[in-house]
DNA sequence: TTCAATCAAGCAAGCGCTTGAATTAAGCGA
DNA sequence: TCGCTTAATTCAAGCGCTTGCTTGATTGAA
């Protein structure tokens, strides 16, 4: 049915490829609900019927858009060299995270649109899916554990990963608050970089206070 | 139109009343865009035409559902005293706080009505409004300019103010995910309290971070 | 000639909203 | 207490619109 060993007839079979790239910037920006297979279309310059066509429904392109990820969810390498400092591996962690906070192009649409289905699942995907957040908090652990001294990740390692990530998180959920509320945290590449100097900074006052608890009461 | 000096034929005039909880839960659960008159009147038990007479439409119902909350965005007393320690302070912010992550049913319902408001703005709202987190920000703000003894609050106090916000927010946002990948957390008031503590020392851990970055860096 | 690809047109369903009539309780003179 | 008026409230029906999706015809490169 959807073959491409041969090309179509006007220029190229990048027909799929403009509707999958137009599906994920209305997916991103309104949501799978409130998405219109008609805007989808007209963005991509093809004829509504080209979404049956080529993914059978609305459900299976979107459903599509959670099939690439692969390269979209890369998480930061330094977390898991166990040589990596627990600066260091701060540091590069948030600078990872953060640097989706700008350019809203192609770039961070997938990333968008995963943060999106975190916050506000559709019910399209695998109900026991591990979406990103899911899969940053697994590599935090695996990290505070190790600089934490502890053989298993318990209840306050796996907090201490949701206090790291909340952190970070609040510049994507509460973008626009941010940037209403305190303008000069991520308009600017230089300002984000501020902003993760002191987010690693609060961080690891976080993860020394978490130490500090642990050696107060071991029990 | 709408006067409300005689009652209603059948019972009572709680007809209103009823589409208003209706239409909390509905808007609550599915946003503003995906919730739809008929399903509220029919949770509501009342004919479609109801939502017309006694609100005009359903962008006016969803508005009225902002003009009750004084009682429901109630701030922590304690922050603004002066004679409160950064301990008691951080402690009296995230038990308010975290105080709705229990108990999802009516109390937390129009909480959980406002996060969705700020998260993804339907845009029928006043568009400079101040949200929740506006709120409890610009809180923050005051309570952590006192105790890291600044006049003036700049980016790193605001920013610092995110951060402690970001750690609770992580909580509702990404409950489900917290609730499958810890449980043990959130899922009952002892869990809750001990949660809290945890997070009181992560933070005070963050302020001192950052009140030692400041003597580093006074410039 | 073949067939993947595209197209305009339209279908059923759901949406917010409107309408005019039916229902009901309260007010009131006799 | 009765019968009547009045007005608040409820109701079924349906209007115009958008939605996701389908269809049969058309296009054009191989």
């Amino acid at each position: 049915m959807t073959s491409r060993k041969t090309i179509g007839p006007t220029a190229a079979g990048d027909a799929r490829e403009r509707i999958v790239l137009a599906a994920s910037k209305v997916f991103a920006a309104k949501g799978y609900g409130q998405a219109s297979t008609r805007e989808i279309c007209k963005l991509a310059e093809v004829n509504v019927a080209s979404i049956h066509y080529y993914f059978g429904d609305k459900a299976s392109l979107y459903r599509e858009l959670f099939t690439i990820p692969e390269q979209a969810v890369q998480l930061p390498t330094e977390l898991d060299d166990p040589t990596t400092s627990l600066i260091d591996g701060l540091s590069a962690f948030y600078q990872h995270v953060m640097g989706f906070v700008l350019a809203s192009e192609s770039s961070s649409q997938l990333r968008l649109l995963f943060l999106r289905e975190q916050v506000e699942p559709s019910g399209l995907l695998e109900p026991d899916r591990v979406g990103i957040i899911g899969l940053y908090h697994a590599q935090l652990v695996r990290f505070l554990s190790l600089h934490l001294e502890l053989e298993t990740a318990d209840s306050g390692v796996h907090q201490l990963a949701f206090t790291l990530l909340g952190m970070a998180m609040v510049f994507y959920v509460e973008r626009a608050t941010v940037q209403r509320l305190t303008p000069g945290l991520i308009g600017s590449q230089h300002e984000v970089d501020e902003t993760v100097i002191r987010l690693v900074s609060h961080a690891s006052g976080a993860v020394n206070a978490e130490r500090e608890r642990r050696q107060e009461e071991p029990k």
